[in-house]
RNA sequence: GGAGAGGUGUCCGAGUGGUCGAAGGUGCCAGACUCGAAAUCUGGUGUGGCGCAAGUCACCGUGGGUUCGAAUCCCACCCUCUCCGCCA
């Protein structure tokens, strides 16, 4: 959510920025050719906020005169004791009145702030002024490319996807993952098991090295949680799992958990920058994106990832650096694997709400001939940090106390462990079928090779 | 799951339905004392909304209710602790 004072301040670029990212809040604004709908949108939440005001305004009026009520009410005891009843009365009778009229108009606010809130939240972050606009894949910027990819021709043999390996291997074992649970769950069986906990385990050091303090996390959290954090839990096209009779949902993300974990603390300066890391199960529905680059392991309900989060004193220049240091961690993770991977600058058609910025790590997977989004690392800048109440009190300024300010909080992917193993497998495989580990991982593999079978 | 106790400001902790945004302590900031520090003393110090300001409104786990008036009484829920049961 962002700082309201924007909209009465600088109701324009509010609307530019819904324009750069294509974002509708009300879906009963057309968006014509002739119609400036991003400007009518703010104009609405313009009108939203100003109904608002006015009844707080009138309801805080008629709560000032309930308290001078009250205050007369108790200085009737100090009449004479045969005045008393007669001055109470009228007095309580006033009061009585006003209670009703306040309690309505209290309705009448809180229904109005209902209103303006839920659309004001559904306005995404700003955007950085270096993120290219646009809407389409084509419209990221890449930053950089490292790594040589194989020549699978001059090796002499066509590349398999990962499945078509994994499946050879014994891997996985998708058929009983969709008899236990559904389509698109999994077992991964046999050397894939010890894979995907080195993987982890290494992803998880190498955090550990850069200062980011380790949890495993909850794989649940409160639905407050994550509209705090600008998921949408029980928006139609939801990507998340809600536990029935419950106010909990399954997490798409550590990013939830760790981000969740100061919710309504105000920090001490000196504790920022915080850098945590969580392992965690992730667990999406994937709803609406069947047939969507879905083979195999590439888009799974289920996953384990390392997350790494951080939280910053709230000034760009400071969360931007971080932003550049999650990506500096993400690459190193991935240069150590030796895996060939390109960074993307994510268009702000594309950004989701909360993120002003989102770098994307791609990997090259042989076995689509494409590049494969493996991390992704965004800074959030304040938008998580207001809903989630999450302040620091800045150092004194000339000895004054200084009021609480935002933190700022980012995300980064350290390995999602699914994506990882298709890059993995896809990059690492032999004309003979098998698939050789990374150097790094060996000793927590306990094994250098995986096949092949006889 | 059962029984009991409890959730108050940075923290600890008091709080008879009105004089309570809240005693006291602690922490923090400034000043005094000191060569300096410690100790001591004095003053200041919650968060947010509206307002140029004076000011005003809200907030004592959350949400309802009673009342002219609720931190205080009632109800529900959440959380913490102790004991019992069950369990990896």
């Amino acid at each position: 959510m962002l700082d309201i004072k924007l909209l009465r301040d600088e109701p324009e670029r509010i609307a530019q920025n819904l324009r750069d990212r294509g974002t509708r809040v009300f879906t009963d604004i057309a968006d014509t050719p002739a119609s400036d709908w991003a400007a009518q949108t703010v104009a609405r939440l313009v009108s939203l906020d100003g109904t608002y005001r006015d009844l707080l305004s009138a309801a805080e009026d008629l709560r000032r005169e309930q308290n001078e009520n009250s205050a007369a009410t108790k200085a009737v005891s100090k009449l004479p004791k045969d005045q008393q009843a007669a001055a109470r009365t009228p007095l309580i009778e006033a009061g009585r009145a006003l209670r009703d009229k306040e309690k309505q108009l209290r309705e009448d606010t809180d229904a109005a702030q209902r209103a303006r809130d839920e659309a004001w939240a559904l306005v995404p972050n700003l955007t950085h002024p270096d993120t290219p606009r646009g809407h389409r894949d084509a419209d990221h910027a890449e930053l950089h490319q490292w790594g040589q990819r194989r020549d699978f021709a001059a090796e002499g043999f066509v590349p398999k996807d990962h499945l078509e390996l994994a499946e050879a291997l014994d891997l996985v074992d998708f058929a009983s993952g969709a008899k236990v649970v559904g389509q698109k769950f999994y077992y991964l069986v046999n050397e894939a098991v010890l894979l995907d906990m080195a993987l982890q385990r290494h992803a998880l050091e190498i955090a550990r090295k850069h200062g980011f303090k380790l949890h495993t996390t909850p794989d649940l959290a409160r639905v407050e949680i994550l509209d705090g954090l600008g998921f949408n839990p029980r928006g139609e096209s939801t990507q998340v799992y809600s536990i029935a009779n419950s106010d909990l949902c399954l997490v798409g993300t550590a990013e939830i958990t760790l981000g969740g974990m100061l919710a309504d603390e105000i920090l001490e300066a000196e504790r920022l920058p915080l850098l945590v890391a969580g392992l965690s199960h992730c667990f999406r529905t994937e709803a609406g994106s069947h047939g969507q680059e879905s083979r195999g392991l590439y888009r799974v309900h289920q996953f384990t990832k390392v997350e790494l989060f951080a939280f910053t004193a709230g000034d760009l220049e400071i969360s931007e650096a971080m932003h550049a240091r999650l990506r500096d961690i993400e690459e190193e993770i991935f240069q150590s694997l030796g895996l060939p991977y390109r960074v993307i600058d994510i268009a702000s058609g594309d950004l989701g709400g909360p993120a002003y910025r989102k770098f994307d790590l791609e990997a090259w997977m042989p076995g689509r001939g494409d590049w494969g989004e493996i991390t992704s690392t965004s800074n959030c800048t304040d938008y998580q940090a207001r809903r989630l109440k999450i302040r620091y009190r800045p150092e004194p300024v000339d000895g004054k106390k200084q009021k609480p300010r935002m933190v700022h909080m980012l995300n980064g992917t350290a390995v999602a462990t699914s994506r990882a193993l298709v890059a993995v497998l896809e990059n690492y495989q032999q004309a003979d079928g098998s698939v050789v580990i990374p150097e790094v991982l060996r000793p927590l593999c306990g094994f250098e090779r995986i096949g092949p079978r006889a």
